[in-house]
DNA sequence: TTACACCTTGCAGTAGATATAAGGTCAAGG
DNA sequence: CCTTGACCTTATATCTACTGCAAGGTGTAA
């Protein structure tokens, strides 16, 4: 019924250590304890942080989740925020794919470069013609 | 033709603090100074910069350049090594374009989520619904 | 009892900078 | 001569999202 940290870790592919420091930063409410000190975790925890490994998975940072769980103590409906976060986030992703995209080209021209003209050939005025090439 | 930090900076559109931080790391050898302190590059130091913002540009870490100038100081050819942190990120590159290109699609399918079920009906057992809908 | 897995806290480290604080230097204008 | 402002100095802290380690406590099974 109630878990202990590794447990709770494992059955969400989680690192026990990261569910401390998500509650350090105050994502996660303190845990209950035993009496030797142990965090025992409900399923209403368990919930919580599989919405916060979703939300991560959805590409928000800590802080924006933080904020969509302050909503939701508020009582109110964070999914025009989360609709927002997402939003950026899509936007940012689309610019990192074009970013990547362009850079996987220069990466194979500095390959081909590197055939060109072989190794061993090095001018001293020159770190290495390969990088010397990067436009 | 010396150039002080700010002036070596904006010819290269960095960051003061970014030389700065190269140099304690190693990456930068540590320049002459004016008397007053002030740090004085040479043309040799502006080449050396230069190619440290390539080398970034494609991507290799600083741990990596620092190698490669390593090379350079031995008078050895860094090519093939270049060669192969090259291939290395090119394929780091391409396992990014695919996660992210899977991530774009997740995105905007939870923005179309967004749009289904309006802001407003939220259920008091659910953080958010756009988020609960993550795969 | 001893081995072992698990838990605790606290602190340090990662990459690659960027920011801030508190102060020194230098040239121009009033 | 003095001030203003841009620039420089160092040292330290901050950022993100964790991860690792040390030193020790707990709980159970052989």
């Amino acid at each position: 019924m109630k878990l202990r940290i590794g447990e709770l870790a494992k059955k969400l592919g989680l690192n026990a250590q990261t569910i401390r420091y998500y509650e350090r930063i105050g994502l996660l409410p303190e845990p209950e304890r035993t009496e030797a000190g142990y965090r025992l975790y409900r399923d209403e925890d368990l919930r919580r942080l599989k919405f916060v490994k979703n939300a991560r998975n959805a590409g928000l940072t800590l802080g924006e989740i933080k904020e969509v769980l302050a909503f939701h103590e508020r009582g109110e409906a964070p999914c025009s925020y989360v609709t927002g976060a997402i939003a950026r986030r899509a936007e940012e992703v689309d610019r990192q794919i074009t970013e990547l995209t362009k850079f996987k080209k220069e990466l194979d021209r500095l390959h081909e470069q590197a055939r060109v003209r072989p190794a061993g050939e090095a001018k001293p005025d020159r770190y290495c013609h390969i990088i010397e090439s990067v436009r």
